[in-house]
DNA sequence: GTCTATACTGCGATAGAC
DNA sequence: GTCTATCGCAGTATAGAC
C-alpha cells in the first residue's frame, strides 16, 4: 500500500504541476488531494526537489513509451504526426493541463538544475524522435515537407507546445485544434 | 520623480514576470532591485493583482505599437512576417525572458479574473494582426500559404510562443532560430 | 507509514510616523 | 512617497510519538 500512496502522490503532483507550475501547488494540496498530512509526504518525497525529480523521470518515460507505442500502431509518417497531435491534445485535460515540460519551463528558475537537465533531456529525445518520424515521411511521401526532417521537428515541437499553451490561456480546446489545423493539413 | 519610480518599478516587475511567472517574483525581490521598501511598493500598486492588470495593460499596448512600427516600415507580407519574428527573437533576452501572455499563462490560477481576460485579449489582438498579415500575403504573393489566412496566424503565434518556450528551456537563442526556420522560409 | 507539533522563512498587506 | 514595524498566513522541512 505504501508504493500506491507514492503513485498517488505523484498522480496529484503531475496534474498540479502541469496545471499551475512548480511553484503554483505545494505539499499542503498534496496533502489535501491525497487524505494524508503534508508531513507525511516528505516520507516518500524528502524534499519538493525530490519530487520534481521524480515527476520530470516518470512523464519522459511515459511519453517515450506513448511514441513507442505510435510507431507500433501507425505504420504511415502522416498517420503517427496526427497520432502524436491526438496524444498531445488529449493530454490538455479540457484546456486544463500543460505538457509538464512546458509547465516546468515556466517555473525554471525555482528548479534544482538536475531537473533542468532532465527537462532538456525530454526536449532532446522529442526532437529526436519527431525528426526519425519526418525522415520517414521523406521515404514514405505521406508528408510534404518544405526543409530538412530536423527543422521540420523543432518546429512541429514549438507547435505542439505553443498550442498547449493557446488551449490552456483560452482554456478551451478548440485553440489547440486552430493552431495544429495547419500541422495535420499536408 | 514619483511617475518614474512607478515606471522603473513597471520595468523591473515585467523582466521578473517574463523570467520566473507570476508566482515567481515577489514584492521583496522588486524592492531590491528599484532600491527602496517593499511597503512602498504597495503605494504605487495597492496589490499585486492591480501589478499584474498594470504589466498586461503596458505589454499590450507596447506590442501593439510594435506591430505598428511595422506595418509602416515594412511593405510586403514576407518581410512583415520576419520583422515580427526578429521581434519576438529580440524580445527573449537571450533566452532569460518569455512573452509576458505566456509565462502569465501557465500562472494562470494566481492570476484574478480581470488578467485572465486580458492575456485572452492580448492573444486576439495578436491573431487578428497576424491574420491580416497573411491576407496580405495572399494578394502581394510574398507568402506562400497552405490554408485560410486565420488557420496561418493561429498556427504562426503558437509556433513563435513555442519557439520562446524552447529557448527558455534550452536557455539558448539558437532553440528560438531553429524552431522558426521553416516560418520564414516561405 | 502516518501522525501531531513545531521551527523557520518568506509572502502580501496594513498602520502610522516622517 | 518612503520609511519602520508588524500582522496573519502559507510555504518547506524536521523531530519524535505511535
Amino acid at each position: 500500500m505504501a508504493q500506491d500512496t507514492k503513485t498517488n502522490l505523484l498522480d496529484i503532483a503531475e496534474t498540479a504541476a502541469r496545471s499551475r507550475g512548480f511553484d503554483g501547488f505545494s505539499y499542503a494540496d498534496l496533502a489535501e488531494a491525497a487524505g494524508i498530512r503534508k508531513a507525511s509526504i516528505h516520507y516518500h518525497f524528502a524534499t519538493k526537489a525530490v519530487l520534481s525529480a521524480a515527476l520530470m523521470d516518470r512523464y519522459h518515460a511515459s511519453v517515450e513509451q506513448v511514441c513507442a507505442d505510435i510507431e507500433a500502431t501507425h505504420q504511415s509518417a502522416a498517420d503517427r504526426l496526427a497520432a502524436l497531435a491526438t496524444f498531445y491534445r488529449n493530454a490538455l485535460g479540457g484546456g486544463e493541463t500543460l505538457c509538464l515540460c512546458v509547465a516546468f519551463t515556466i517555473s525554471r528558475d525555482s528548479l534544482v538544475d538536475e531537473v533542468k537537465d532532465k527537462i532538456v533531456a525530454f526536449r532532446s529525445m522529442m526532437t529526436r524522435w519527431i525528426t526519425a518520424l519526418f525522415e520517414l515521411g521523406k521515404q514514405d511521401g505521406t508528408i510534404s515537407t518544405t526543409s530538412t526532417p530536423e527543422a521540420e521537428a523543432h518546429a512541429t515541437l514549438a507547435t505542439l507546445e505553443g498550442a498547449h499553451l493557446a488551449a490552456h490561456a483560452e482554456h478551451d480546446l478548440a485553440a489547440f485544434d486552430k493552431a495544429t489545423k495547419l500541422l495535420l493539413a499536408r
